[in-house]
DNA sequence: ATAAACGCCTGACGGC
DNA sequence: TGCCGTCAGGCGTTTA
């Protein structure tokens, strides 16, 4: 689902407590898990990971890219949302005590001990939790965020220039930059007027600036829009209304007028205005 | 080194 | 209504 500002949309709601119930995560402490889909866990089984996890207070919350870091007293525990994962916060009892009913797809779940819970929703299975003491095992091979603002434009063109490939699957590619899917990068390769098969060695340094600039632009003010809401899995952003190709195939560009093309780079769904996106 | 193909999964949608 | 193909915000592994 997720790209990196729905993630630090999640993020900055799981922190301020405005995650759906008013609960603000940071402080929690963890009294139980309950794991209802094994392969949820990357790298510790159920048993272990309710184990240590039991008894951990959440002490802080950030964005690495598209994870979500939840820093524990002890461990860290990294959440993966792929393409359909979601958060929910909300009341784990009734006043009488009884458990309130988990959702469908309801892959794995964290008891506070204020009785709240948190919950992992995951239909297409594909999100991932970690817990472990070594973080950096797993975030350490993210190329960096294209928010840093020390992440200069003689370093993001040198980054380019250190490949020969098609400019929207290197963008996407995490080891090289950590945080940019599908719809931001056509939405940034739309507004750099670049084609998104341009192969990156051949960019010149304004054009890499401008491409650096205008990633930097539309994820911005997708984060200010609290992120895109598309299909039935993420809801409350609005950044989808504010798209210019993406999902826009057969319509006009609001640039030109040229009907918005759909193709595919990368084994990805790709829309570009053919007119102002030339190679 | 680069890119395609495929696998992992469920659900929504459009066409017939 | 039901069935079928296609598509989906991601990413790792294998193959060419």
């Amino acid at each position: 689902m997720p790209e990196l500002p729905e993630v630090e949309t999640i993020v900055r709601s799981l922190r301020d407590g405005t995650r759906h119930c008013g609960l603000n995560v940071i402080g929690q402490q963890v009294r139980a898990a309950t794991v209802l889909w094994e392969r949820t866990l990357e790298n510790i089984s159920p048993q272990i990971f309710q184990q240590k996890i039991a008894g951990q207070t959440v002490e802080n919350i950030h964005r690495r890219g598209k994870f979500l870091v939840f820093t524990l007293n002890r461990d860290t525990m990294l959440v993966h949302l792929r393409m359909s994962g979601d958060l929910r916060v909300e009341a784990g009892f009734y006043p009488d005590g009884n458990t309130i009913a988990l959702q469908p797809h309801d892959r794995l779940v964290l008891w506070f001990a204020s009785g709240q819970r948190m919950a992992f929703n995951n239909p297409r299975k594909f999100g991932r939790v970690w817990l472990t003491d070594t973080p950096q095992e797993v975030l350490g091979v993210l190329g960096p965020e294209p928010l840093d603002e020390t992440l200069t434009d003689q370093q993001f063109h040198a980054m380019l220039l250190a490949y020969k490939r098609m400019l929207k699957p290197l963008l996407m590619d995490q080891h090289f930059l950590a945080g940019m899917g599908n719809i931001y990068t056509d939405e940034a390769l739309f507004r750099a007027k670049l084609h998104p098969r341009t192969i990156s060695n051949t960019l010149t340094q304004p054009r890499s600036t401008l491409l650096l600039q205008e990633m930097r632009k539309v994820l911005k003010e997708g984060i200010q829009r609290n992120g895109a809401s598309i299909d039935w899995v993420y809801r409350g952003g609005d950044f989808q209304n504010d798209f210019n190709v993406y999902g826009r195939a057969g319509e006009a560009c609001p640039r030109c007028g040229t009907e918005i093309v759909r193709m595919l780079v990368g084994q990805r769904g790709t829309h570009i205005c053919p007119n102002c996106q030339q190679k």
